[in-house]
DNA sequence: GTCTATATCTCGATAGAC
DNA sequence: GTCTATCGAGATATAGAC
């Protein structure tokens, strides 16, 4: 199941329609007719297609998985200097994730109810040997060698940049109660976020005496 | 619904069972005969005592809300410098998440759902004036004035520390698929990432020349 | 308050005509 | 390939005896 998979003009419009139906619900709360409804076809037609429901989340999920790791993957490739990796990464996750908001929300979804689609995906990252977390660890890890950075646990300050970029989208609901700013001008907060933890954190990892 | 609504044994049972369930599987997606199950209640008692899964969901969302801001709230109060603050803060929020994964969950699920029952919670916080994570942003802007830290915007900083604090929570399944390590030793781990959080933004925030 | 039995509805899936 | 009609499982909710 990789990316080469191909897609008739139907099968994309049903992709698309379950991918935000079960990001937003769930695999258990989202509805094959909903899901046909969206995609302008008939419900039948969903089973004919893609057999089952089962089947189908499977599929979305398979999709939604490699999306988003190829999203990391392609912000910490060709940088020099750490400081540009940490730049490059944060502006060009948080851009992902905007123009993502469903891979985001599925990614999650499937992690609150116990993960069993991540497991015989991420051994599909291991075997390729193209698992960009473990890129960006590996990055970190060769910076606090050379000193470029303070001695940090290159896991523990990965998981900190992933958390710092990707929570806001999870919460915005909330996010956008508490300060209605961040609703009014949305794509600024954003940029406002970029700025504020590069700042942060290329100050927070800067070797000291 | 403020924290002195109290319950009785069978309430508190289904309460636990309730919040239980709409963790992993989202509002839509837990079964009302699993919560009665797990209550060791009978399924009609269950409407007995809630009516609905509706108006049963209200009061559990409601509860959780509560909870995860009052778990905020209790880990900034009273500290005397910044940098006690935010080690008060990490280590004490940590611990609660630990102890409360399944109030996480609900938050979570109820952000990627849409978030409607968050509006009418957060009007709560806001009339009673005890929303902690304004604090939480107030003690942050006030130690920028004092020179105390770095001039950092108080709003995303706060939003770093929760995000760097709870993602890990949020993601767990897939972090223990990619990090065995993560899972044979939890505690460990979670010991680690409090010193992790505690020396990066220490040093992150301290003001420089 | 407690339980059994059941009404009512919705969902996933399929049969079968076209 | 496409659609209508429908089956059967399982869900919420309630009626009514105790």
């Amino acid at each position: 199941m990789t990316d080469t998979t191909t897609y008739t003009e139907a099968e994309e419009r049903i992709f698309e329609a379950a991918l935000q139906a079960f990001a937003r619900k769930g695999k258990d709360g989202a509805r094959m007719q909903e899901i046909a409804d969206a995609a302008q076809i008939n419900k039948a037609m969903l089973h004919y297609y893609f057999r089952s429901k089962d089947k189908l989340y499977a599929a979305v999920f398979a999709y939604v998985f490699q999306r988003f790791f190829a999203g990391i993957g392609a912000a910490v490739e060709e940088a020099e200097s750490f400081e540009a990796v940490l730049r490059t990464f944060i502006t060009g996750y948080i851009d992902f994730l905007k123009d993502h908001q469903d891979v985001v929300r599925l990614m999650v979804n499937e992690n609150l109810s116990g993960g069993e689609a991540v497991v015989q995906q991420v051994s599909t990252l291991k075997s390729a040997d193209g698992n960009p977390v473990r890129a960006l660890i590996t990055r970190i890890a060769q910076a606090t060698k050379t000193g470029e950075i303070r001695p940090v646990d290159p896991f523990q300050t990965a998981l900190t940049v992933l958390s710092s970029c990707i929570f806001f989208f999870i919460v915005y609901p909330t996010m956008r109660e508490m300060n209605p700013g961040v609703a009014r001008d949305r794509d600024g907060f954003l940029e406002e976020r970029k700025a504020h933890l590069i700042d942060l954190l290329v100050h927070g990892l800067h070797p000291r005496s």
